[in-house]
DNA sequence: GCAAAAGTGTTATCGATACACCCATGC
DNA sequence: GCATGGGTGTATCGATAACACTTTTGC
Protein backbone atom coordinates (compact mmCIF):
# COMPACT_ATOMS: atom_id res chain seq x y z
CA UNK A 1 0.00 0.00 0.00
CA UNK A 2 1.02 3.39 0.28
CA UNK A 3 2.92 5.62 2.65
CA UNK A 4 2.28 8.55 4.39
CA UNK A 5 -1.21 10.05 6.14
CA UNK A 6 -2.91 10.36 3.12
CA UNK A 7 -5.54 7.79 3.83
CA UNK A 8 -9.01 8.47 3.17
CA UNK A 9 -12.31 7.10 2.96
CA UNK A 10 -13.36 7.04 -0.53
CA UNK A 11 -16.99 7.19 -1.59
CA UNK A 12 -19.47 8.00 -4.76
CA UNK A 13 -22.37 9.27 -4.77
CA UNK A 14 -25.10 9.08 -7.38
CA UNK A 15 -27.69 11.50 -8.75
CA UNK A 16 -30.03 9.54 -10.32
CA UNK A 17 -32.55 11.58 -12.45
CA UNK A 18 -35.76 10.29 -13.86
CA UNK A 19 -38.65 12.24 -15.54
CA UNK A 20 -42.28 11.56 -14.12
CA UNK A 21 -45.23 13.56 -13.81
CA UNK A 22 -43.57 16.52 -15.62
CA UNK A 23 -40.97 16.68 -13.16
CA UNK A 24 -37.49 15.69 -12.94
CA UNK A 25 -36.82 13.33 -10.41
CA UNK A 26 -34.16 12.85 -8.22
CA UNK A 27 -33.57 8.91 -6.25
CA UNK A 28 -32.96 9.29 -2.27
CA UNK A 29 -32.21 7.21 0.19
CA UNK A 30 -33.33 7.38 3.95
CA UNK A 31 -30.44 7.53 5.60
CA UNK A 32 -30.37 4.57 8.75
CA UNK A 33 -26.90 5.46 11.03
CA UNK A 34 -25.27 8.53 11.85
CA UNK A 35 -24.37 10.89 11.24
CA UNK A 36 -27.48 12.60 9.46
CA UNK A 37 -29.06 9.63 10.79
CA UNK A 38 -33.18 9.86 9.36
CA UNK A 39 -32.59 12.60 6.55
CA UNK A 40 -32.63 11.73 3.07
CA UNK A 41 -29.08 11.32 1.17
CA UNK A 42 -28.05 10.37 -2.59
CA UNK A 43 -27.67 6.83 -3.01
CA UNK A 44 -23.59 5.73 -2.41
CA UNK A 45 -21.08 4.28 -0.29
CA UNK A 46 -17.19 3.69 0.39
CA UNK A 47 -15.85 2.01 -2.42
CA UNK A 48 -14.00 -1.26 -2.29
CA UNK A 49 -10.52 -0.98 -2.89
CA UNK A 50 -10.36 -3.66 -6.09
CA UNK A 51 -13.44 -1.70 -7.68
CA UNK A 52 -13.15 0.95 -10.26
CA UNK A 53 -15.35 4.20 -9.50
CA UNK A 54 -17.40 4.11 -12.46
CA UNK A 55 -17.95 0.02 -11.80
CA UNK A 56 -18.90 1.43 -8.04
CA UNK A 57 -21.58 3.86 -8.97
CA UNK A 58 -22.76 1.22 -11.65
CA UNK A 59 -22.88 -0.81 -9.08
CA UNK A 60 -24.82 1.65 -6.24
CA UNK A 61 -27.40 2.57 -9.37
CA UNK A 62 -27.98 -1.34 -9.94
CA UNK A 63 -28.85 -2.20 -6.21
CA UNK A 64 -31.23 0.57 -5.56
CA UNK A 65 -33.17 0.70 -8.77
CA UNK A 66 -32.47 -2.21 -10.53
CA UNK A 67 -31.54 -1.05 -13.21
CA UNK A 68 -28.26 -1.46 -15.54
CA UNK A 69 -26.83 0.09 -18.66
CA UNK A 70 -27.97 3.68 -18.29
CA UNK A 71 -26.19 6.58 -19.12
CA UNK A 72 -23.81 7.20 -16.24
CA UNK A 73 -20.91 9.78 -16.23
CA UNK A 74 -19.00 11.27 -13.28
CA UNK A 75 -19.75 14.63 -12.64
CA UNK A 76 -17.13 15.64 -9.87
CA UNK A 77 -15.09 14.95 -6.95
CA UNK A 78 -15.60 16.49 -3.63
CA UNK A 79 -12.99 16.64 -0.87
CA UNK A 80 -13.46 19.57 2.10
CA UNK A 81 -12.08 18.27 5.32
CA UNK A 82 -15.32 18.21 7.11
CA UNK A 83 -17.50 17.96 4.58
CA UNK A 84 -18.25 14.29 6.60
CA UNK A 85 -18.29 14.45 10.24
CA UNK A 86 -16.58 11.47 10.92
CA UNK A 87 -13.69 12.84 9.44
CA UNK A 88 -11.90 12.67 5.42
CA UNK A 89 -14.16 11.33 2.88
CA UNK A 90 -13.80 12.20 -0.60
CA UNK A 91 -17.01 11.82 -2.22
CA UNK A 92 -16.31 10.94 -6.20
CA UNK A 93 -20.18 12.36 -7.67
CA UNK A 94 -22.09 10.39 -10.81
CA UNK A 95 -25.07 11.22 -12.45
CA UNK A 96 -26.90 8.67 -14.05
CA UNK A 97 -30.23 8.91 -16.13
CA UNK A 98 -32.83 6.35 -16.55
CA UNK A 99 -35.72 6.14 -18.82
CA UNK A 100 -39.37 6.22 -16.36
CA UNK A 101 -40.27 2.97 -17.80
CA UNK A 102 -37.36 0.99 -16.73
CA UNK A 103 -38.36 1.89 -13.12
CA UNK A 104 -41.74 0.07 -13.44
CA UNK A 105 -42.74 -1.83 -10.48
CA UNK A 106 -39.64 -0.85 -8.29
CA UNK A 107 -38.65 1.26 -5.93
CA UNK A 108 -42.32 1.61 -4.75
CA UNK A 109 -43.78 0.70 -1.43
CA UNK A 110 -39.91 1.21 0.00
CA UNK A 111 -40.51 4.53 2.12
CA UNK A 112 -36.91 4.49 2.46
CA UNK A 113 -36.35 4.94 -1.15
CA UNK A 114 -38.08 8.44 -2.81
CA UNK A 115 -38.11 10.10 -6.38
CA UNK A 116 -38.35 13.53 -5.47
CA UNK A 117 -38.52 16.47 -7.81
CA UNK A 118 -35.77 18.32 -8.03
CA UNK A 119 -37.67 21.63 -7.23
CA UNK A 120 -39.26 20.85 -3.94
CA UNK A 121 -36.02 19.02 -2.25
CA UNK A 122 -36.16 18.04 1.45
CA UNK A 123 -33.21 18.58 3.13
CA UNK A 124 -30.10 16.43 2.62
CA UNK A 125 -27.53 14.48 4.06
CA UNK A 126 -23.90 16.21 3.12
CA UNK A 127 -23.23 18.39 0.99
CA UNK A 128 -25.79 16.50 -1.20
CA UNK A 129 -27.68 19.06 -2.11
CA UNK A 130 -24.93 20.93 -3.56
CA UNK A 131 -24.23 17.68 -5.78
CA UNK A 132 -27.68 17.48 -6.96
CA UNK A 133 -27.49 21.22 -8.23
CA UNK A 134 -24.78 20.95 -10.33
CA UNK A 135 -25.67 17.58 -12.08
CA UNK A 136 -28.73 19.78 -12.92
CA UNK A 137 -26.85 22.19 -14.19
CA UNK A 138 -24.24 19.87 -16.24
CA UNK A 139 -27.76 18.30 -17.40
CA UNK A 140 -29.22 21.38 -18.44
CA UNK A 141 -25.90 22.47 -19.95
CA UNK A 142 -25.82 19.61 -22.35
CA UNK A 143 -28.90 19.50 -23.87
CA UNK A 144 -27.82 22.40 -25.46
CA UNK A 145 -24.92 20.83 -27.54
CA UNK A 146 -25.94 16.67 -27.55
CA UNK A 147 -28.63 14.36 -27.59
CA UNK A 148 -28.07 13.33 -23.98
CA UNK A 149 -31.91 13.95 -23.71
CA UNK A 150 -32.50 10.55 -25.56
CA UNK A 151 -31.05 8.76 -22.66
CA UNK A 152 -34.79 9.24 -21.18
CA UNK A 153 -36.46 7.75 -23.62
CA UNK A 154 -37.79 4.48 -23.60
CA UNK A 155 -38.26 1.70 -27.12
CA UNK A 156 -40.37 4.31 -28.75
CA UNK A 157 -41.80 7.58 -28.27
CA UNK A 158 -43.65 10.58 -29.39
CA UNK A 159 -42.15 14.28 -30.25
CA UNK A 160 -43.89 15.65 -27.69
CA UNK A 161 -42.68 13.44 -25.11
CA UNK A 162 -39.09 14.37 -25.98
CA UNK A 163 -40.22 18.19 -26.46
CA UNK A 164 -41.16 17.57 -22.70
CA UNK A 165 -38.05 16.04 -21.46
CA UNK A 166 -36.51 19.25 -22.76
CA UNK A 167 -39.07 21.26 -21.11
CA UNK A 168 -39.17 19.50 -17.70
CA UNK A 169 -35.04 19.81 -17.85
CA UNK A 170 -34.94 23.39 -18.54
CA UNK A 171 -37.52 24.53 -16.95
CA UNK A 172 -38.94 26.65 -19.89
CA UNK A 173 -41.34 25.98 -22.86
CA UNK A 174 -40.13 25.42 -26.23
CA UNK A 175 -41.19 26.20 -29.57
CA UNK A 176 -43.06 23.00 -31.26
CA UNK A 177 -42.32 23.83 -34.79
CA UNK A 178 -39.03 24.47 -34.27
CA UNK A 179 -37.91 22.01 -31.70
CA UNK A 180 -39.26 19.44 -33.53
CA UNK A 181 -36.90 21.35 -37.11
CA UNK A 182 -34.16 20.67 -35.22
CA UNK A 183 -34.90 17.05 -33.94
CA UNK A 184 -36.08 15.38 -36.74
CA UNK A 185 -33.05 15.50 -38.55
CA UNK A 186 -30.75 14.25 -35.91
CA UNK A 187 -29.04 11.07 -37.49
CA UNK A 188 -29.89 9.28 -34.13
CA UNK A 189 -33.49 9.42 -34.03
CA UNK A 190 -35.95 7.61 -36.77
CA UNK A 191 -39.32 7.31 -37.57
CA UNK A 192 -40.41 3.76 -37.14
CA UNK A 193 -43.82 4.46 -38.98
CA UNK A 194 -46.18 3.11 -36.11
CA UNK A 195 -48.39 5.74 -34.29
CA UNK A 196 -49.34 5.51 -30.78
CA UNK A 197 -53.20 6.71 -29.65
CA UNK A 198 -53.76 7.93 -26.81
CA UNK A 199 -56.94 9.97 -25.99
CA UNK A 200 -59.38 11.75 -27.29
CA UNK A 201 -56.98 13.42 -30.48
CA UNK A 202 -55.18 12.42 -33.06
CA UNK A 203 -52.49 9.65 -33.20
CA UNK A 204 -48.76 10.60 -32.71
CA UNK A 205 -46.10 9.03 -34.71
CA UNK A 206 -43.60 6.90 -32.95
CA UNK A 207 -39.68 7.50 -32.75
CA UNK A 208 -36.75 5.23 -31.79
CA UNK A 209 -33.46 6.04 -31.03
CA UNK A 210 -31.12 4.34 -34.05
CA UNK A 211 -28.10 1.80 -33.00
CA UNK A 212 -26.02 3.38 -30.34
CA UNK A 213 -27.21 4.65 -27.43
CA UNK A 214 -24.43 6.80 -27.47
CA UNK A 215 -24.19 10.38 -26.40
CA UNK A 216 -22.62 12.42 -28.99
CA UNK A 217 -21.95 16.01 -29.64
CA UNK A 218 -24.33 17.68 -32.29
CA UNK A 219 -24.27 21.30 -33.50
CA UNK B 1 -12.43 7.56 11.07
CA UNK B 2 -14.33 5.87 8.65
CA UNK B 3 -15.25 2.19 8.93
CA UNK B 4 -15.01 -0.90 6.75
CA UNK B 5 -12.44 -0.94 3.79
CA UNK B 6 -12.53 1.56 1.74
CA UNK B 7 -9.25 3.31 3.04
CA UNK B 8 -7.17 4.44 -0.30
CA UNK B 9 -4.91 6.75 -0.91
CA UNK B 10 -5.81 9.83 -2.29
CA UNK B 11 -3.43 12.38 -4.89
CA UNK B 12 -3.78 14.93 -6.92
CA UNK B 13 -2.60 15.59 -9.90
CA UNK B 14 -2.03 18.72 -11.55
CA UNK B 15 -1.35 19.26 -15.69
CA UNK B 16 -0.01 22.77 -15.86
CA UNK B 17 -0.11 24.54 -18.87
CA UNK B 18 2.14 27.55 -20.56
CA UNK B 19 2.88 28.65 -23.83
CA UNK B 20 6.27 29.28 -24.77
CA UNK B 21 7.85 29.52 -28.61
CA UNK B 22 4.32 28.96 -29.95
CA UNK B 23 4.37 25.42 -28.67
CA UNK B 24 0.86 24.49 -25.45
CA UNK B 25 4.11 23.40 -22.74
CA UNK B 26 3.57 20.67 -19.99
CA UNK B 27 4.94 21.19 -16.79
CA UNK B 28 6.86 17.61 -16.17
CA UNK B 29 8.64 16.67 -13.04
CA UNK B 30 11.30 13.69 -12.89
CA UNK B 31 10.19 10.69 -10.67
CA UNK B 32 13.19 10.05 -8.58
CA UNK B 33 11.30 7.14 -6.44
CA UNK B 34 9.88 3.77 -7.30
CA UNK B 35 7.89 3.08 -9.24
CA UNK B 36 8.27 4.60 -12.82
CA UNK B 37 11.94 5.95 -11.41
CA UNK B 38 13.23 8.09 -13.82
CA UNK B 39 10.27 8.61 -15.63
CA UNK B 40 8.54 12.23 -16.54
CA UNK B 41 5.26 12.74 -14.68
CA UNK B 42 3.17 14.96 -13.06
CA UNK B 43 3.26 17.51 -10.50
CA UNK B 44 1.24 15.77 -7.48
CA UNK B 45 1.25 14.12 -4.91
CA UNK B 46 -0.55 12.61 -1.65
CA UNK B 47 -3.38 15.10 -0.05
CA UNK B 48 -3.14 15.20 3.38
CA UNK B 49 -6.13 14.22 5.53
CA UNK B 50 -6.83 17.95 6.68
CA UNK B 51 -6.45 19.57 3.07
CA UNK B 52 -9.23 20.52 0.79
CA UNK B 53 -8.96 19.12 -2.64
CA UNK B 54 -8.43 22.62 -4.34
CA UNK B 55 -5.88 23.71 -1.63
CA UNK B 56 -3.74 20.60 -2.23
CA UNK B 57 -3.54 21.31 -6.27
CA UNK B 58 -2.99 24.65 -5.78
CA UNK B 59 -0.11 24.03 -2.80
CA UNK B 60 1.08 21.38 -5.47
CA UNK B 61 1.15 23.99 -8.13
CA UNK B 62 3.09 26.79 -6.17
CA UNK B 63 5.84 24.36 -5.13
CA UNK B 64 6.70 23.60 -8.42
CA UNK B 65 6.60 26.86 -10.36
CA UNK B 66 6.17 29.43 -7.26
CA UNK B 67 3.53 30.93 -8.88
CA UNK B 68 0.28 31.60 -7.32
CA UNK B 69 -3.47 32.82 -7.75
CA UNK B 70 -3.49 31.57 -11.45
CA UNK B 71 -6.83 29.37 -12.74
CA UNK B 72 -7.14 26.15 -11.54
CA UNK B 73 -10.10 23.60 -12.27
CA UNK B 74 -10.73 20.18 -10.77
CA UNK B 75 -10.32 17.94 -14.63
CA UNK B 76 -11.10 14.48 -13.76
CA UNK B 77 -10.62 11.49 -10.90
CA UNK B 78 -9.12 8.51 -12.19
CA UNK B 79 -9.71 5.54 -9.84
CA UNK B 80 -8.70 2.50 -11.70
CA UNK B 81 -7.68 -0.28 -8.86
CA UNK B 82 -3.77 -0.95 -10.87
CA UNK B 83 -3.13 2.42 -12.12
CA UNK B 84 -0.52 2.40 -9.04
CA UNK B 85 0.94 -0.38 -8.83
CA UNK B 86 1.67 0.17 -5.22
CA UNK B 87 -2.06 -0.21 -4.12
CA UNK B 88 -5.15 1.43 -4.67
CA UNK B 89 -4.62 5.53 -5.16
CA UNK B 90 -7.48 7.64 -6.47
CA UNK B 91 -6.20 10.59 -7.83
CA UNK B 92 -8.49 13.76 -8.43
CA UNK B 93 -6.62 15.50 -11.58
CA UNK B 94 -6.71 19.34 -11.67
CA UNK B 95 -5.61 21.72 -14.56
CA UNK B 96 -4.20 25.54 -13.97
CA UNK B 97 -2.96 27.55 -17.25
CA UNK B 98 -0.39 30.20 -16.27
CA UNK B 99 0.87 33.16 -18.40
CA UNK B 100 4.66 32.44 -19.52
CA UNK B 101 5.98 35.77 -17.70
CA UNK B 102 5.24 34.72 -14.53
CA UNK B 103 7.59 31.80 -15.37
CA UNK B 104 10.14 34.27 -15.59
CA UNK B 105 13.86 32.54 -13.90
CA UNK B 106 12.15 29.79 -12.57
CA UNK B 107 11.91 26.30 -13.75
CA UNK B 108 15.08 26.34 -15.36
CA UNK B 109 18.47 24.98 -14.66
CA UNK B 110 16.27 22.31 -12.36
CA UNK B 111 16.73 18.98 -14.92
CA UNK B 112 14.24 17.50 -12.73
CA UNK B 113 11.50 19.94 -14.12
CA UNK B 114 10.95 20.21 -17.79
CA UNK B 115 8.17 22.14 -19.66
CA UNK B 116 7.65 20.11 -22.75
CA UNK B 117 5.17 20.47 -26.12
CA UNK B 118 2.17 18.82 -25.60
CA UNK B 119 2.80 17.58 -29.26
CA UNK B 120 5.84 15.45 -28.37
CA UNK B 121 5.42 14.05 -24.80
CA UNK B 122 7.99 11.19 -23.75
CA UNK B 123 6.40 8.51 -22.02
CA UNK B 124 4.95 9.34 -18.42
CA UNK B 125 4.33 7.89 -15.55
CA UNK B 126 1.75 6.27 -14.54
CA UNK B 127 -1.57 7.17 -16.47
CA UNK B 128 -0.12 10.62 -16.80
CA UNK B 129 -0.51 10.95 -20.71
CA UNK B 130 -3.92 10.38 -20.83
CA UNK B 131 -4.60 13.40 -17.88
CA UNK B 132 -2.95 15.53 -20.00
CA UNK B 133 -5.03 14.78 -23.22
CA UNK B 134 -8.16 14.93 -21.69
CA UNK B 135 -6.83 18.05 -20.07
CA UNK B 136 -5.74 19.46 -23.73
CA UNK B 137 -9.44 18.16 -25.00
CA UNK B 138 -11.12 20.27 -22.24
CA UNK B 139 -9.16 23.42 -22.67
CA UNK B 140 -9.58 23.73 -26.63
CA UNK B 141 -13.53 22.79 -25.90
CA UNK B 142 -13.52 25.90 -23.48
CA UNK B 143 -11.98 28.52 -26.47
CA UNK B 144 -15.27 28.40 -27.95
CA UNK B 145 -17.27 29.13 -25.37
CA UNK B 146 -15.47 31.09 -22.80
CA UNK B 147 -12.46 33.40 -22.09
CA UNK B 148 -10.38 31.21 -20.99
CA UNK B 149 -7.54 31.95 -23.19
CA UNK B 150 -7.08 35.28 -21.05
CA UNK B 151 -5.42 32.98 -18.10
CA UNK B 152 -2.10 32.88 -19.96
CA UNK B 153 -2.09 37.20 -21.06
CA UNK B 154 0.11 38.78 -19.10
CA UNK B 155 -0.34 42.75 -17.92
CA UNK B 156 -0.68 44.01 -21.43
CA UNK B 157 -0.92 41.82 -24.61
CA UNK B 158 -1.23 42.72 -28.30
CA UNK B 159 -4.37 40.66 -30.22
CA UNK B 160 -1.79 39.34 -31.98
CA UNK B 161 -0.37 37.25 -29.19
CA UNK B 162 -3.66 36.53 -28.16
CA UNK B 163 -4.69 35.23 -31.38
CA UNK B 164 -0.98 33.07 -31.52
CA UNK B 165 -2.69 31.72 -28.36
CA UNK B 166 -5.96 30.50 -30.04
CA UNK B 167 -3.93 28.77 -32.75
CA UNK B 168 -1.31 27.17 -30.83
CA UNK B 169 -3.99 25.48 -28.49
CA UNK B 170 -6.13 24.19 -31.21
CA UNK B 171 -3.35 23.72 -33.58
CA UNK B 172 -5.22 25.63 -36.40
CA UNK B 173 -4.71 28.67 -37.90
CA UNK B 174 -8.14 31.55 -37.32
CA UNK B 175 -8.60 34.34 -39.63
CA UNK B 176 -7.78 37.37 -38.14
CA UNK B 177 -10.34 39.79 -39.34
CA UNK B 178 -12.88 37.53 -37.63
CA UNK B 179 -10.73 36.79 -34.74
CA UNK B 180 -10.51 40.38 -33.87
CA UNK B 181 -13.93 41.18 -34.49
CA UNK B 182 -15.10 38.81 -31.93
CA UNK B 183 -12.17 39.36 -29.55
CA UNK B 184 -12.91 43.64 -29.86
CA UNK B 185 -16.32 43.68 -28.37
CA UNK B 186 -15.98 41.60 -25.57
CA UNK B 187 -16.65 43.25 -22.32
CA UNK B 188 -13.88 41.63 -20.52
CA UNK B 189 -11.01 43.43 -22.95
CA UNK B 190 -9.46 47.04 -22.64
CA UNK B 191 -7.31 48.95 -24.86
CA UNK B 192 -5.01 50.71 -22.92
CA UNK B 193 -3.88 53.50 -25.30
CA UNK B 194 -0.43 52.39 -25.46
CA UNK B 195 1.45 50.64 -27.86
CA UNK B 196 4.39 48.02 -28.22
CA UNK B 197 7.15 48.36 -30.60
CA UNK B 198 8.88 45.22 -31.40
CA UNK B 199 10.99 45.04 -34.27
CA UNK B 200 10.81 46.80 -37.62
CA UNK B 201 7.01 46.84 -38.57
CA UNK B 202 4.13 48.92 -37.39
CA UNK B 203 3.43 49.03 -33.16
CA UNK B 204 0.99 47.31 -31.73
CA UNK B 205 -1.95 48.25 -29.70
CA UNK B 206 -1.46 46.75 -25.62
CA UNK B 207 -4.98 45.83 -24.15
CA UNK B 208 -5.76 44.54 -20.99
CA UNK B 209 -7.98 42.05 -18.64
CA UNK B 210 -10.50 44.66 -17.45
CA UNK B 211 -11.63 44.05 -13.78
CA UNK B 212 -12.08 40.65 -12.51
CA UNK B 213 -10.07 37.60 -14.12
CA UNK B 214 -12.94 35.37 -13.80
CA UNK B 215 -13.71 32.73 -16.51
CA UNK B 216 -16.84 33.38 -17.62
CA UNK B 217 -19.28 31.93 -20.40
CA UNK B 218 -19.38 33.42 -23.71
CA UNK B 219 -21.87 33.63 -26.68
C1' DG C 1 12.48 51.15 -50.79
C1' DC C 2 11.76 46.89 -48.84
C1' DA C 3 10.58 43.51 -45.48
C1' DA C 4 7.52 42.44 -41.71
C1' DA C 5 3.73 42.46 -38.89
C1' DA C 6 -0.50 45.58 -37.71
C1' DG C 7 -4.65 46.95 -38.92
C1' DT C 8 -9.21 47.31 -41.31
C1' DG C 9 -14.97 46.14 -44.04
C1' DT C 10 -18.05 43.95 -46.94
C1' DT C 11 -20.62 40.23 -48.67
C1' DA C 12 -22.77 35.69 -48.60
C1' DT C 13 -24.47 31.99 -46.13
C1' DC C 14 -26.35 29.49 -42.44
C1' DG C 15 -28.71 28.74 -38.35
C1' DA C 16 -31.93 30.48 -34.87
C1' DT C 17 -36.14 32.70 -33.86
C1' DA C 18 -40.79 34.18 -34.09
C1' DC C 19 -45.20 33.12 -35.29
C1' DA C 20 -50.76 30.76 -36.47
C1' DC C 21 -53.50 27.57 -38.44
C1' DC C 22 -55.41 22.91 -40.03
C1' DC C 23 -55.77 17.76 -38.85
C1' DA C 24 -57.24 13.40 -36.84
C1' DT C 25 -59.37 11.37 -33.23
C1' DG C 26 -62.81 10.18 -29.10
C1' DC C 27 -66.65 11.38 -26.99
C1' DG D 1 -69.60 19.26 -33.39
C1' DC D 2 -66.36 20.17 -30.07
C1' DA D 3 -62.44 19.54 -27.29
C1' DT D 4 -57.76 17.77 -27.36
C1' DG D 5 -53.26 17.35 -28.60
C1' DG D 6 -50.62 16.34 -33.34
C1' DG D 7 -48.75 18.24 -37.02
C1' DT D 8 -46.85 21.71 -40.49
C1' DG D 9 -43.88 26.44 -43.27
C1' DT D 10 -42.16 30.97 -43.93
C1' DA D 11 -39.96 35.30 -43.13
C1' DT D 12 -36.62 37.78 -40.45
C1' DC D 13 -32.59 38.51 -38.06
C1' DG D 14 -28.17 37.89 -36.31
C1' DA D 15 -23.98 35.34 -36.29
C1' DT D 16 -20.40 33.15 -38.81
C1' DA D 17 -17.19 32.63 -42.63
C1' DA D 18 -14.76 33.96 -46.55
C1' DC D 19 -11.81 37.10 -48.45
C1' DA D 20 -7.21 41.28 -49.87
C1' DC D 21 -5.23 45.39 -49.39
C1' DT D 22 -3.18 49.53 -46.88
C1' DT D 23 -0.33 51.28 -42.91
C1' DT D 24 3.53 51.95 -39.99
C1' DT D 25 7.80 51.02 -38.66
C1' DG D 26 13.21 49.54 -38.73
C1' DC D 27 16.78 48.78 -41.42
Amino acid sequence: MVADGAMTGLATDVVVFTIRDQCLRVLLVRRSGEPFAGHWALPGGMVPADEALDDCASRMLGEKTGVRGVYLEQLYSFGEPGRDPRGRVVSVAYYALVPPERLARFADGDDQLAWMPTEALPELAFDHRHIVELAHRRLAAKLDYSNIALQFMGERFTLSELQSVYETILGEPLDKRNFRKRVRNLPCIEDTGEWFRAGKHRPARLFRVTRSDRVEIIK
